[in-house]
DNA sequence: CCTTCGGTTCGAACCGTTTCGATCGACGTT
DNA sequence: AACGTCGATCGAAACGGTTCGAACCGAAGG
């Protein structure tokens, strides 16, 4: 690999004019000449490392996502690569599966010297609260929010979400519904079903811990779960799955077991997934505004990396409400 | 940050022996012990930066694929993360769009000096063989090949994956069958195009052009094609879609212009998506054995990373054949 | 008592940049 | 003719590690 001193050499000048010339540095034009012939002719490109040690700083932007393969953080990712590119950054891709891998992964960013990091945050509880506060590096959660945590977030209102999914069941005459949440403790899941139970409650309706399943929002681990209660006694009359996949999995598991969806059981969830069009019966789901919340995202991190002094940004939060789009997975109990 | 220096001060001891305990040079067991402690107490990682512009490497190990939103690459991902992360190296994801981002995004990531790359190559022609084989950098193709070039290769037999799905509709008595088709020139799509004119012919079945349509391998686009031809004179019995989110597109132009799958028109297709199962008529594709695939390309990629002299191991190829999974989505015309 | 030896530890050079103060030469001013 | 100015260029230090030969030290051998 060539280096600014092969550069230098056969330009006839120094490295620092070289590196002045590469730079804004004030440099003859006859010299820039010189020095960009002789950097073609040798197929010089700077080295980012040398680059970034000695900035202290890399140009990467690290987004650490739950799970990519959810087509969720596929679309985080499209809108993200594209700010980034246009401001000279690459983006490196870490996925965390749980908490466990997840403070490796953020170890290992921290040495990589990395730019900025767009998380999606998956712990809970004081000491994960601090850990991620100590982390000396400009930083956006997004999706899952660290109560306590002074950083910037960008996430939807889940309560919201699952209540009005909830409300429009409620008023088609389901009062047997299901609720499939995620990891308990984990931010949007708590929320979701904290939606539900107020709308159950503000209808009167009490909550059926056997209607209550928990599948880690894995779509596989619904589908056995939903496997198991509606070959059980009881059987309710609509679910709300607190995610896409799990949506996915609960509906297979359905169809597996010859119920038709909505005659027999309904369904809604929150996210979709592309081409959700094609999912027989077309979901009725919630869908978030990912488009904005992840260019509010990128931009943050950009103005943080950015700045001078980045702590003196205060923390930002920005919470965007999510949308209903009526599918046909729900029926309508009072005819 | 903490640096190696703070460490070797608060330890008492010179910089070269605090290096020496964090590889594995001789130290002694007592000067080691004091060492660990005051990086304990200082909280001293090391710079990665610093080590990789030493190294003339980074350990970071780069993906490149076409689009990560398609669920073929996210499942590439999982599997490839999983191998390097037990390598203690991490993955950097970067998308490209076309050829004219790749050749930017190949130049950050050499710019970054990762250690190896595991590539989707999207160009063609023997400017881009050139340039391929020129970047000094581990390196493994994967999915589309470039003829000619000296490098690792792993993917599918597309054309026995399109011949084997043509002949099945064949066999199913469809004689005007609808190719739907990649950008031009892309090897998949050549590959999987000629499978199937290799189908047809020896069924003595002539190809008619205004039956092969060009969908860049995206859903919108196929979306777009597949309604315009449906609403124009020439109809087919069939469509064989030479990608997973083309089929989506195809299939959901169908269902809005009224077309009943598989009664009206059938479909196959190759590579399936997550929540397959769930797509109503359920689909007829064939399927790449990626786990084998992506486990072959990452294992390789870490030989030439860790080989003292990579040049010495010769570029090596696997060729998988496809499996055909049967669904619902063909109607047999024979009856 | 002097050498030799093996295990530890140290110092300095180096990786490829950026940065900043110093130098140099031409030119206009007094 | 001496001087200050200014733009262009240079040299050296620094970023935070690794590496390798040299130095050191106590024990064993002659």
């Amino acid at each position: 690999m060539a280096t600014i001193r092969d550069v230098a050499k056969r330009a006839g000048v120094s490295i620092s004019t070289v590196s002045a010339a590469f730079n804004e540095g004030r440099v003859s034009d006859e010299t820039k000449r010189r020095i960009t012939d002789a950097a073609r002719a040798v197929g010089y490109s700077p080295n980012l490392l040398a680059q970034s040690l000695k900035s202290g700083r890399s140009r990467l932007i690290a987004l650490v996502p739950g799970d990519i393969t959810n087509p969720f953080f596929g679309n985080w990712l499209t809108v993200i690569e594209k700010h980034a590119l246009a401001a000279n950054r690459a983006i490196i891709v870490s996925n965390t599966h749980g908490v466990a891998r997840e403070q490796t992964v953020l170890e290992l960013l921290k040495a990589q010297r990395v730019a900025g990091m767009l998380i999606n945050p998956q712990g809970t509880g004081p000491e994960y609260r601090a850990y991620l506060e100590a982390i000396d590096v400009p930083l956006v959660t997004f999706d899952q929010f660290v109560p306590g945590l002074e950083r910037d977030y960008v996430g939807t209102d889940n309560e919201l979400a699952a209540r009005m999914l909830t409300e429009y069941m409620l008023r088609l005459g389901h009062r047997q519904i299901c609720f499939i949440g995620g990891q308990p403790g984990l931010w949007t899941t708590e929320r979701r079903r904290e939606g539900f139970v107020a709308a159950m409650h503000q209808a009167g309706l009490p909550i059926d811990e056997d209607l209550m399943l928990i599948a880690n929002y894995e779509g596989d681990v619904a589908y056995r779960e939903t496997t198991r209660l509606l070959t059980g006694p009881k059987r309710p009359t609509a679910i709300l799955a607190s995610n896409n996949v799990m949506a996915l999995g609960a509906l297979q598991a359905m169809i597996d077991l010859g119920f038709r969806c909505p005659q027999d059981i309904s369904l809604t969830t929150i996210d979709d997934v592309p081409w959700m069009g094609l999912v027989k019966p077309r979901l009725t789901f919630a869908i978030q505004p990912l488009h904005e919340l992840a260019a509010v995202a990128i931009k943050w991190l950009l103005e943080r990396i950015e700045s001078r002094d980045q702590a003196a940004i205060p923390p930002r939060r920005m919470i965007l409400p999510p949308k209903i789009i009526l599918g046909e997975s729900c029926a309508d109990l009072r005819v």
